[in-house]
DNA sequence: AAGCGTATCAACCGCCGGAAT
DNA sequence: TATTCCGGCGGTTGATACGCT
């Protein structure tokens, strides 16, 4: 009973992608939109399974992701919906389109619970309340008073400056090349722009300042053949663009677009509810927040309305 | 400079629910 | 209705980067 687990076949890698196998997967994405993973290793040649390629595209190739630390709000976020929603990494996601699920446990897993256990611990006047590991949290009523609580946060540096070391020198060149020779031209289509556009619409804050945050350690390519991880991703992602979309602008323009849009179906938020009109109206308060500068010392303090 | 411990994060594993047959 | 297949999710792991001694 039961299905075989799909990556038991034999001849399927395992492992870290090698830029080859992103440049394939996401031409193929491109021209196929995403979904019906299980084609994909078929129609690629990709030696992958399909939730590998659909694991590789949902938390790193798929265009609107931001990468980098998490801002306050971010954090904010984060603590406010895991009391409410529990481990649910996909539905706190889902207020956070930016993000992936797998992003977002990930800084749970690391930072945020390390950071609340901190506060909760006695004799700290900080009481931030953790519920059971995988159940919501009976107080969902959080005062993280001060931001600097957050200043301890690792710098950018930690997650976006790391080198994508790649494998294959030639392909980052070449992609390099790529970017290079298409960005005047490509820079108002293709994945990123359109994740841009698409993701500004429900309270993606400040993508462009944001990327202007991360991207300042990420200085140009290095001499060594190792190009910047996020420079990377944008490489491989005009290298797609142009595969796929250089002889057909139109469609890649409209249809390929609403297919990889197709693809961020999860991220588009449900109706709103009082908590998302919270959100954004939280969202709102950061974005002026972050222009009145960066703020140290500022007061942090999330809503108390679900208490 | 070397060794060691810690932090980070990409990727894998296994389970679950819904769709298809 | 029962079975199989597929996509999605959450937990966990392993490799690597980083920091301290």
């Amino acid at each position: 009973m039961g299905r075989p687990p799909c990556c038991d076949k034999i001849g399927i890698k395992k492992g870290p992608w090698t830029p080859e196998e992103d440049i394939i997967l996401v031409s193929y994405i491109q021209e196929h939109g995403p979904g019906n993973w299980r084609s994909v290793p078929t129609n690629t040649g990709l030696l992958r399974c399909s939730k590998s390629c659909r694991l590789r595209w949902t938390n790193y190739l798929r265009p609107g992701i931001k990468r980098g630390n998490f801002t306050p709000h971010e954090e904010g976020m984060i603590i406010h919906l895991q009391a409410l929603l529990g481990n649910k990494w996909a539905a706190i996601a889902s207020y956070l389109p930016q993000r992936t699920d797998n992003d977002i446990k990930n800084y749970w897993n690391t930072h945020l619970k390390k950071k609340l256990k901190k506060l909760q611990s006695p004799g700290s006047e900080n009481t931030a309340q953790m519920g059971s590991e995988n159940s919501p949290t009976s107080a969902t009523s959080y005062h993280l008073v001060s931001k600097n609580s957050f200043t301890d946060r690792p710098q950018i540096a930690t997650s976006s400056s790391s080198l994508y070391a790649s494998s294959a020198e030639n392909i980052s060149r070449l992609l390099e090349g790529w970017m290079r020779a298409s960005s005047s031209s490509s820079s108002s289509k293709g994945f990123t722009t359109n994740s841009h556009t698409n993701n500004t619409s429900h309270g993606g804050d400040l993508e462009e300042e944001d990327e202007d945050l991360t991207r300042p350690e990420v200085a140009a390519t290095d001499n060594n053949g190792v190009i910047p991880k996020e420079e990377y991703l944008d490489s491989i992602l005009t290298f797609g663009s142009l595969m796929n979309g250089m002889e057909s602008e139109s469609c890649s323009g409209n249809n390929n677009k609403q297919k990889v849009n197709e693809g961020n179906d999860s991220d588009n938020p449900p109706p709103l509810s009082f908590l998302e009109k919270w959100l954004l109206d939280e969202s709102a308060a950061q974005v002026e927040e972050e222009e009145g500068e960066d703020n140290q010392g500022a007061v942090m303090e999330l809503p108390t309305i679900f208490s």
